[in-house]
RNA sequence: GCGCCCAUAGCUCAAUUGGAUAGAGCGUUUGACUACGAAUCAAAAGGUUAGAGGUUCAACUCCUCUUGGGCGCGCCA
């Protein structure tokens, strides 16, 4: 919070700034400057670069321009700024007073788990739609990567204070479903002794064994069972379970069988009343005895089919209505994770929001590049219906959820990755999660031998904590906030993984120079709440990615 | 052929969206447990950010081209 703090005072003080130097309003509207944290090297708490970016304006020097904000900065900001001075090509490095430090530690211990969330966004009502796997088999790994970062990011935005829905849009229409009952229909009869061959295109795991198998234990009879339900129920069975142990859980699961076959009173369904609104407002043609959709006219290369000649609809025709639905259902802002090979699909999907009459930025489409499995450097084929396959909950099983998901939020969507299976087992130990999971562990030891002292006190004076460790530990505490504002903008979660294990990092550090429990009563209690805090930040944090903060490894 | 994404240390990836000497983990080398957990810490080595131009006070970041990789270009989903 305290760099939005001062970000905010010191946009004041540059506008009047500005204002005073007779800089034309448009210009100063527009203006804005960064606050960040400098480099390791250079010794302050933030760095302004305002003064640079005024001085071309102003047609002078950026260490002039400097000089005097700083003036300014000590004369309107006392109970901040401790130290400013003018550095490099014009930067004003500012060193804060501790007392900022020590108001924003007592604000993380009073606000606990609530640290950081806010209430202004309550407004928006968000949709994060991902995953959306084709109910035709488990999860595979590629899908646990969209699962893990959506649902994180569905966890910030939440904290952030947005009205967020999780969902998963089902595909349970089309001619995969097809073909899936109909696998699963030649494994029953072949178990029922038949001899037939196996279809050639059809799905080979061994899960469809498995549903033929139950079916059979049910002595169901051949005509009375519907494959493609029976199919479906299993595997999404399955799918439920195996999110459920990623940790993630769906607020609405959304059938597309719902928008494609349930009419209205006039007999439509709401394909059929998507499409019609389309077509009356020319947004969609007749052509070639097909219904297509005018996309070219919203930047797509070329018009889509959305009724085939044969009069069945599109995927693209069930999409446009999905979407229409989600506006109908009063969310403002749409998110979805697709996972890369889907890019081509923007443009048109783009296209139709903008003809629903919704902006372009209330679609956001976050691609994700698929995970490649590698095993001892050789490729892994990602085929559901060659049944060769590595799913989800092997690879959760083998590492652990904790472990899965913190490597999935390791990198940013847009970067490819080669996930080497025996790697992947071989590090266990030592992946960077534990790194982040042990300092919860070592302040809980910590907390649990404080447990024999009665000469500690609950309101200690943060006065005492004045080392450079303990200092660069309450900064980092507070950048939780900045993290959360990067998470926001750049709609990523992964920076979380990169804070956490900085913030480890100043943990340890401060462990080995300040011992926290010592024969000063006074010291250890104030240090005993520093790292509660620290507890509350690491907790909220991994929460944030989905994963555990346990107090004993 | 056209389009989208990517290229950073030996490996896997960051870099607060244009900031100062590009950072972590793993791996390698060397030290530190008779006080709170050594799943840790301290130190060393490792880089022309694929290449070439350009934009500016400032470029891993933005623009152009080249090279190399992934993906997409269906009246499939």
């Amino acid at each position: 919070m305290i760099k939005q703090q001062i970000t905010e005072k010191l946009d004041l003080i540059v506008k009047q700034y500005a204002k005073d130097k007779g800089l034309d309003s448009a210009f100063i509207e527009n203006f804005s400057f960064t606050v960040e944290v400098p480099p390791k090297n250079i010794e302050a708490d933030f760095a302004v670069n305002a003064a640079m970016l005024l001085a071309k304006q102003l047609k002078t020097n950026p260490r002039n321009v400097a000089a005097e904000l700083i003036n300014i900065i000590f004369k309107d900001m006392p109970d901040f700024a401790a130290k400013a001075e003018i550095a490099g090509a014009g930067f004003i490095n500012l060193h804060l007073k501790n007392e900022v430090l020590y108001e924003e530690l007592n604000r993380i211990l009073i606000e606990k788990e609530k640290y950081g969330s806010k209430t202004a966004n309550n407004k928006d009502k968000v949709m994060v739609e991902f995953v959306s796997a084709n109910p035709t088999g488990p999860l595979h790994i590629g899908h646990g990567r969209g699962a893990a970062i959506g649902d994180s990011l569905a966890r910030v935005l939440k904290h952030l204070g947005y009205n967020v829905t999780k969902e998963y849009y089902l595909n349970d229409v089309g001619n995969q479903m097809l073909v899936l009952a109909e696998s699963v229909k030649v494994r029953f009869m072949q178990l029922k002794g038949e001899n037939i061959l196996f279809l050639e295109d059809g799905y080979k795991g061994e899960y469809i064994v498995d549903i033929a198998k139950r079916l059979i234990a049910e002595g169901k009879n051949i005509n009375d069972i519907n494959f493609k339900e029976e199919a479906v129920k299993d595997i999404l069975a399955t799918i439920k379970s195996d999110l459920k142990d990623f940790a993630v859980e769906f607020d609405n699961w959304f059938s597309e069988g719902k928008i494609a076959f349930n009419k209205d009173k006039d007999g439509k369904t709401e394909v059929d009343k998507a499409c019609e609104f389309l077509k009356d407002k020319s947004d969609a043609y007749e052509q070639d005895g097909a219904l297509w959709l005018a996309s070219t006219k919203y930047g797509d290369d070329k018009d889509r089919v959305l009724k085939r000649t044969d009069g069945r609809y599109t995927y693209l025709a069930s999409d446009v209505a999905y979407h229409k639905n989600k506006f109908e259902r009063g969310f403002t802002k749409l998110v979805n994770l697709w996972g890369a090979d889907h890019h081509g699909y923007v443009a048109r999907i783009s296209a139709c929001i903008q003809m629903l009459g919704f902006s372009k930025e209330a679609l956001k489409v976050i691609l994700y590049q698929l995970v490649s499995l590698v095993r001892g450097g050789q490729p892994v084929a990602m085929s559901t219906r060659s049944g060769e396959f590595i799913t989800l909950k092997e690879v959760v099983d083998e590492v652990g959820k904790d472990a899965c998901r913190f490597s999935f939020l390791l990198r940013a969507p847009d970067s490819q990755l080669d996930f080497d299976l025996e790697l992947a087992k071989k590090q266990t130990s030592e992946n960077p999660v534990f790194y982040v999971q042990y300092v919860n562990a070592r302040c809980n030891s910590i907390f649990r031998e404080s447990k024999n002292r009665n000469d500690l006190t609950d309101s200690p004076d943060f006065a005492l904590l004045n080392t450079k460790e303990e200092r660069d530990l309450m900064k980092k505490l507070s950048a939780f906030c900045d993290t959360l504002a990067v998470c926001e903008k750049t709609m990523s979660p992964h920076h979380f993984t990169a804070y956490l294990m900085e913030l480890a990092d100043m943990y340890h550090k401060f462990y080995e120079k300040c011992r926290v429990l010592s024969d000063d009563p006074a010291l250890t209690s104030s240090r005993l709440k520093l790292i509660e805090a620290v507890t509350v930040i690491i907790k909220n944090g991994l929460n944030l990615l989905g994963v555990s903060a346990p107090e004993k490894m």
